[in-house]
DNA sequence: CTTGACCTTCCCCTGTACTGGAAGCTTTAG
DNA sequence: CTAAAGCTTCCAGTACAGGGGAAGGTCAAG
């Protein structure tokens, strides 16, 4: 499989596949004698699984981490769950600022709506915030 | 007031405020005759405005809009209002994504528990994710 | 007069995950 | 044989909000 080939097999873009190569995602692809990357269908499973990481919000070095572990033989499992959970906290961390910042926002929105523009001083530039 | 006092009054460093002035969010110092940068209390009160900006959540951009605004001589309040709206209907999205992201997770985690690290097959990577 | 703190401009670097484009080589179809 | 599609490498840039550090000028105290 050629590397356009395997980027529409993988949703993504051949730019995309080669940056991962080069970042250590996947490893140095086979080349045929041309010099053109050779793919198997394994690329294709390592290129959904970065997909998944992606999803459960991991970041491409998160990703590689476990990828390396993984490529020296050893089961990931403890470190992915280590993963999870730092993404959890992080996760409840963000979502409570967001809720601050939501709330703080709302309250700032709501005096906009009842206060008369009339009062700005100029000494603060805007009322509102 | 110098730079290094200004800065200190308003919480940030001297890198930050020539930045701002580079930025256009503050208006080009006044010079003393060594070409050191000169502030009165007004810029104290226009670098806390961009602050509240930040606070909620503004970026840099979306201040020096309203500061523009402002400094040609017309009221910010409409566009204040608009950028606040927006900023909600943004924050509202992301707090449900990151919902979405946490319950998948959770899910993903709740899993990790509870499955064999033994039924872990190489042609995922791995089962958690 | 000298030292040290403070200031000036200038340019590059940070992190994240790519994307764009140029110059040139390989492969396939007609 | 030629044209087009696809591939190669390499360099540079995107957004965001600054930070690091060099080379040199200015100002106050001792």
């Amino acid at each position: 499989m050629r590397i356009g080939e395997l980027a529409e097999a993988a949703g993504t873009t051949t730019k995309t596949l080669r940056f991962y190569e080069d970042q250590g995602l996947l490893p140095p692809a086979e080349r045929t004698p041309g010099g053109y990357r050779g793919y198997t269908t394994e690329s294709l499973t390592r290129i959904d699984f970065i997909h998944r990481g992606q999803a459960a919000g991991l970041s491409l070095a998160q990703i590689r981490q476990v990828l390396d572990i993984r490529d020296h033989g050893q089961a990931p499992c403890d470190h992915v769950r280590d993963l999870l959970d730092a993404r959890l906290t992080d996760i409840d961390l963000k979502l409570r600022q967001l809720h601050d910042l939501r709330d703080t926002l709302a309250g700032l929105r709501d005096q906009a709506e009842h206060v008369e523009p009339d009062t700005c001083s100029s000494d603060q530039v805007c009322r509102y915030l």
